[in-house]
RNA sequence: UGAGAUGGCCAGACAAUCGCGCUUAUAGCAUGUCUAUUUGUGAGGAAAGUCCGGGCUCCAAUGGGCAGAGUGCCAGGUAACGCCUGGGAGGUGAAAGCCUACGGCUAGUGCAACAGAGAGUAUACCGCCUGAUUAUUUUCGAAUGUUAGGUAAGGGUGAAAGGGUGCGGUAAGAGCGCACCGCGUAACUGGCAACAGUUGCGGCAAGGUAAACCCCACUCGGAGCAAGACCAAAUAGAAGAGUAGUUUGUUUCGGCAAACAGAUGCGGCCCGUAUCGCUCUUGGGUAGGUCGCUUGAGGCAAGUAGCGAUGCUUGUCCCAGAUGAAUGAUUGUCCUCGACAGAACCCGGCUUAUCGGCCAUCUCAUUUU
């Protein structure tokens, strides 16, 4: 589920399509893995507070465990934007279920 | 009942389902950083700031001094501290209480704007008092002026005017004298001490500032878990060992000698030109991994010593250990509708943030008995 090698990371960052809005831009990546993976990128420079960070990794994770199934063998890779800190819990759910539509759209179409 | 003070405790609760980290056991084969089931467990009172102290690790060490930094009423506690406890002094509050960087400016050096006559060897602007008098007025006492002195009581300036209050005293005044207070000093008493009390003496000398330099006493080696220990690909380089492609000649059939080649790049090709033996092993070491990594100055209970901080004894428990970094989501019920906020080697403190709630002790006011 989760990467954890450098390599892939930089790997996603280079050659991968965007979505984004709300705070958040999603990277993604065909993988050869046979099922998708998460990655989380999340500025120190965004959020400050540590409590914060984590409450926002646990969103991320929990969504994307649901639409996990939706997923092709791809990569993901979350980043957050400067204007993340204004964004409420409720409104970061709404916009990651947004997201991983689009994303689902773009893989179906060009696979 | 209301208003306050101090100390301690809690940090939404319960149930179901789906997930995550570590972990126990079993099974599977694809023997792995695997999968499945299963056992147990899973953030804080501040985990935070990184401001002190200690353990631990490595480096340096024979001891001492200088420099530098820190601490600063006394005693005790502690592994240690800048922390805590008890006590003293000063300040503050009606009280319970709270606050204090609280050693030394009678060792030295320095500093203080403006105002003011004078600011640390004090000072005579106004005023007060005395003498003189060539002036003017006169109710003939004197008053005003001028001049020579005395004076720190009063006014004025200032943050501060060189002890305070009162009485005596005096021409007017003045520690000039006396009493009380304050200050200094000596002795005695109480106390481990800080300090307090009593008595005598001094007669104002000694203003403030040491988070000014400085003096005195005491403390401190440096760097930090990215410490440090171990395992260890690929590539390049180092050391060692082995092995030389083809043809010809020779041969004691092990070899030896000579010539020609080979691979890669530049180039359309030749010529030319540049670079390069190959294989194995070894050690250092990078990526990566393992350990350090949680049994500890540990928690809880009882007893015991102490006013207390805390110590001692016995019993009992095992209570996060991640590393692109684990605690969440959904649903239901209830309530006071949930703040600040997330472990990263580990402890002891301090400081800062914080919705609310509970308990104990104490103070004041009011009412009732």
């Amino acid at each position: 589920m989760k990467m954890n090698n450098p390599r892939d990371y930089s790997r996603v960052f280079r050659k991968a399509k965007r979505v984004s809005g709300k705070g958040l831009t999603i990277l993604t990546v065909e993988n050869s893995v046979g099922h998708p993976r998460l990655g989380l990128a999340i500025a120190k420079k965004h959020l400050k507070l540590a409590s914060r960070r984590n409450r926002l990794k646990r969103i991320i994770r929990e969504s994307f465990r649901q639409h996990q199934s939706d997923f092709t063998n791809i990569d993901i890779v979350v980043l957050t934007r400067p204007d993340i800190t204004k964004r409420e819990s409720a409104e970061l759910w709404k916009a990651l279920e947004q997201h991983w539509l689009t994303v689902v759209a773009q893989w179906q179409k060009s696979s």
